[in-house]
DNA sequence: TGTACATCAGTGAACGCGCGTTCACTGATGTAC
DNA sequence: TGTACATCAGTGAACGCGCGTTCACTGATGTAC
């Protein structure tokens, strides 16, 4: 039995899903093609057949992974945020993600996504569940469905106008004011978060 | 001299816009290349570099027109929104916009974005204007720029996340009640906004 | 334990493709006299 | 007005490239007896 880690190659699997992330994180995004993963895997441009039917599968492999990294570094700056300033703070770790992660975070938000990738929907799935679940703790009074749509898309959107360059990300510091800034707008002025949330777990 | 319209082929860089955004309609995005532009226009593979230095200037050229269509249907819309329910109108064409030219969206809000174009240039600062327009005369109290800022990015991460598939957009009214109910979400719950103020920053 | 065999990860040549861009050209249009 | 010339939009062959994918293969690993 092939024991995890000692094969041939090893485990060419996770090297290729390796490989292409070094790939994105230096060629800022370009193509990503099967045959630039292999050679920079060190093997042949056809061995990663072995492990991914077509260039579309490695690709919502690394998307599905980039997901799964993002919720973790949410979850870590906050498991499940309340008050206006840990909100801003979780913001402010997605924002930052896309920005230390360019290319790969166009691969996960990007079109030709194969819908029918249960990794990739289910990786999306739990993102949207944490903003879900950061909602309801925070807003109890308001429609969840809405606002969490609200505040997913209030960040989405300010992590893409930033990647994009039409906001000013000259500094971490200035894109974390922004970014809490507008944060602050959407939720300070909140009636339904302003008051005293119902549960207030973790965090004084 | 060359009267626009009637030359050798005519106005082949107007004619190779107008292939290329039939390209982008068609083929969702791909790749959009000189040389299929070309073809779609009828004329050899190499014509379109008697008037577009490389690839990137018509891709920038692309863009560009893409922006001023946006701003057009945008004004289209409501020239000066003021009520919730007039910037809810301008969001829904907004990402109405996105859902209907997914590709063009793509290409116009897309990383290797030639900083230096200034028909891109000038054309994403007329939209940042129209924005921060709505948002003075909607938001009189509020601070122009974090809450202009706030405005777009909701919208424009409501436009992506729909065109990512992340979210319900089965119908355009599925959609526009989605959009809706953010937008007033955002405004709606403002104190800043439901009341008249003379001076109530949005961040408190 | 040793040997024959099956499995299957990785190889390397080859396919056909479309791409961006160059180059020397041709031929229609506009211009000067 | 007619002719010689300059301009320049569009041509077509050619370049070198990297791509995704196929195929028959080889050779290391694991397994059955």
């Amino acid at each position: 039995m092939p024991q995890a880690g000692a094969y041939h190659h090893g485990d060419l699997r996770a090297a290729c899903l390796r490989a292409a992330r070094e790939l994105l994180e230096e060629d800022g995004s370009a193509g990503l093609s099967l045959r630039a993963v292999a050679r920079r895997a060190g093997v042949s441009a056809t061995a990663p057949y072995r492990h991914y039917p077509d260039r579309d599968a490695l690709v919502s492999a690394v998307a599905a992974q980039g997901y799964r990294e993002l919720a973790v570094q949410l979850a870590a700056v906050h498991p499940s945020p309340t008050t206006p300033d840990d909100l801003a703070a979780v913001a402010v770790a997605y924002v930052r993600f896309a920005l230390e992660h360019p290319a790969l975070f166009r691969v996960m938000f990007a079109e030709p996504c194969d819908p029918t990738s249960e990794d990739r929907v289910g990786a999306t799935a739990a993102i949207s569940e944490y903003v879900r679940g950061i909602v309801r703790g925070a807003f109890p009074g308001a429609d969840p469905d809405v606002l969490s749509t609200t505040v997913w898309a209030l960040v989405h959107g300010l992590a893409f106008l930033h990647l994009d360059g039409k906001l000013d990300s000259s500094t971490p510091e200035v894109v974390a004011d922004q970014v809490g800034a507008a944060v602050h707008a959407l939720f300070t002025v909140s009636p339904a978060a302003s008051r005293t949330p119902s549960v207030t777990p973790a965090k004084a």
